[in-house]
DNA sequence: GCAAAAGTGTTAGGGCTACACCCATGC
DNA sequence: GCATGGGTGTAGCCCTAACACTTTTGC
């Protein structure tokens, strides 16, 4: 697009400098079991050891280059898998990195952030060079990784009020307590229990199911994300294929 | 960033294939005086036509190709200014587009938008090749243009409720009507003064002078944009040097 | 004075918050 | 029965929309 524009006085119209290399990096967040007993749930997030300079040894954004044959949410989608093993439940485009001092050569990272389900997570194999951290206190990544961890963290909560993104994290069938406690821990604060049923239940982001889960106490009807609307709206956008 | 990661097991580590390009582009808005008396404004936006394959004489968004030495946004207000002579007052990237199909060759693009202030359209030269088009019926355009058009409308629709991005078009000092019309235009509905007057006086993104605009009628206070806010929040991130 | 835009006041309704309360289960 | 989470009811508060009303100018 936009290749060579008329108007263009200098425009290299042979092409871009082709020392610029073109990467695809993913944030992936999951929830895991909370060791401290003042919140049930924590955010965690795999990493990637580099095992080469620049910044060898670091820990570093699951990604890989971009192939011509495929498209920019492919190629996040792959390296994910090549990298981890990993296959997400929602994938977004974050935004594009390009600063030029951002690492020793020229690099465009075009990054993703994804959610993990709760069972997708328990499936993983345990990888060499691969590390899961919580997000929390999580600092020292390579390059710039960390601004874009806390960018991706952000855009997550705020994506929370206004979007059924939250069933990202959850398995098929969900109780409105689970989707409350994965908003809790993503909002990093107690909500009320009643208000936030009301609140759900009154968007067509959830349908009710007739099966309960029964545990200790009484049974909670389960709910499972409505496919008419998908987890979040991304105005006239198509849906990037994978 | 994430170039050559240890646990990927192809990972090209020499490098993106080097048929990939990478172009940027601009979304630029501005606001004209309408024809049709029933509006006062229509948002209108320059086009460049192309003088070659593919898509020769299609009308395309300003851009051009990223350099080795220039970061996105950078590059952005620089083929901007190079193919339209504008500088807008405000710039946000709105996408990565990088589908296989979208172009003849590999062009991977990264899209910014931006606002022009209403002084700005005023002082623009009348360019060879460069149109200035109603973004109402706007369609044609080349490559996914039309589609990223409405894209970066609808990110504007949105960003209005909760942000200053509407003095974006605006001149330094501007009236609340000034201000109200510009939301109207952009919402494509009428707004009750009375209301507009509170909900934006109760944010701090205005600042008013004790300066009035004397005209046909009462003389309107002139208020100016709070500097300490900037117009948008964009979280963590480090606003772009362009 | 009159028209028209600037600016203030007021009221009804909806949504949100806090919290009281009942329901159903395991033990 | 009792503890615990599931689920409903409700009253106060704030924000908003609608619109009546006052103020200040040009002509």
């Amino acid at each position: 697009m936009t290749q060579s524009n008329a108007a263009s006085t200098h425009g290299a119209a042979t092409g871009s400098d082709s020392e610029i290399r073109l990467a695809v990096s993913t944030v992936i967040f999951a929830l895991r079991r909370a060791k401290h007993p003042s919140k049930k749930w924590e955010i965690v997030m795999p990493v990637v050891r580099r095992t080469r300079d620049p910044h060898e040894g670091k820990w570093a954004l699951p990604g890989g280059w971009l192939r011509a044959s495929e498209g920019l949410a492919a190629a996040a989608t792959r390296t994910l898998a090549e990298t981890t093993g990993l296959h997400p439940a929602y994938v977004e485009q974050l935004y594009a990195f390009g600063a030029v001092e951002r690492s020793t050569t020229r690099v465009v990272s075009v990054v993703y952030w994804a959610l993990l389900r709760a069972d997708a997570v328990r499936e993983r194999a345990e990888l060499e060079n691969v590390e899961w951290f919580a997000v929390d206190g999580l600092w020292g990544l390579a390059f710039d990784h960390d601004e874009i961890v806390q960018y991706a963290l952000w855009r997550l909560q705020n994506k929370l009020d206004y979007s059924g993104i939250a069933q990202g994290f959850l398995p098929e069938l969900f109780t409105l307590s689970d989707l409350r406690e994965v908003h809790e821990a993503v909002l990093n604060k107690p909500l009320d229990p009643a208000n936030f049923r009301r609140q759900v239940e009154s968007t067509d982001e959830i349908v009710s199911t007739n099966e309960f889960r029964k545990g200790s106490h009484r049974p909670a009807r389960l709910y499972r994300t409505n496919i008419e609307k998908g987890l979040a709206n991304h105005g006239p956008l198509q849906p990037e294929s994978h």
